[in-house]
DNA sequence: GCGACAG
DNA sequence: ATCTTGTCGC
């Protein structure tokens, strides 16, 4: 699919000013027209080395299954800095999209949307190089307080960050630790948090992300197998 | 200055 | 994120 030009940042300073000029363009509102096709995004990477894997799987709510997927690998230079994410894997993302054939109403992200600190987390970031709606669902806190949703899947709290609501703590899974959601662009929070709850079937990620978790991490396990013997 | 800190 | 098997608990 066609993928938006955007400017680039190198070190750190101009990755942190890129964040807050960029955040200006977020349309933070709106519900995907029809959302069938929910895309799961996550990478892997490889320890001792700059090799990352990303995987995209493309799944379908009114099918309940995978309909397509694919993977691409790059090398990079960024190391792993809280609040900078994006700058390390958004590259290999990128290189995926490049060769997806179908294109999603959504986008789901492993990470941060605006529940950041400077409301510009990777879901963001994805959000305007596709000019798609996306969203992100993180495994843990970047920033922000809150209070622990109660213990059924579907229980919902406020992400709270310098006095405004950034995202929300969801519970997906009965007695299972909650993951954090957060918009990304061009979608509302609650619209968010639907999504995110409506591709979970029976496990606390969505069935995109988890689809997404596994072909990034076999694929790149493949990768380091073959690096070994040759 | 100290502690926190997506993946 | 990654190095890694079995095992305890609902």
């Amino acid at each position: 699919m066609q993928i938006r030009r955007l400017p680039q940042a190198s070190d750190y300073k101009d990755a942190v000013e890129l964040q807050k000029s960029l955040s200006q363009r977020l349309i933070l509102k709106g519900s995907p027209k029809k959302a069938d096709f929910i895309a799961g995004v996550d990478c892997s990477s490889y320890a001792y080395s700059k090799l990352m894997v990303s995987a995209v799987t493309v799944w379908s709510y009114s099918q309940k299954e995978i309909i397509d997927s694919i993977t691409a690998s790059h090398e990079t230079d960024f190391p792993y800095i809280p609040g900078l994410l994006a700058f390390r894997e958004i590259p290999v993302i990128l290189k995926a999209f490049q060769i997806l054939e179908t294109i999603p109403d959504v986008v789901i992200c492993d990470g941060q949307g605006i529940a950041h600190m400077r409301g510009f987390g990777i879901a963001c970031h994805l959000g305007l190089y596709l000019g798609l709606p996306t969203l992100g669902c993180g495994k843990s806190r970047l920033v922000g307080s809150y209070e622990k949703p109660d213990p059924e899947k579907g229980s919902v709290k406020s992400l709270c960050y310098k006095g405004k609501e950034v995202g929300k703590v969801v519970r997906t899974r009965n007695n299972v630790k909650p993951v954090f959601v957060s918009p990304g662009h061009l979608i509302g929070m609650n619209e968010s948090v639907e999504i995110v709850l409506t591709s979970c079937l029976k496990y606390r990620l969505s069935e995109p992300i988890r689809a997404a978790h596994k072909l990034a991490g076999d694929t790149i396990r493949i990768m380091r197998d073959d690096l070994s013997k040759n």
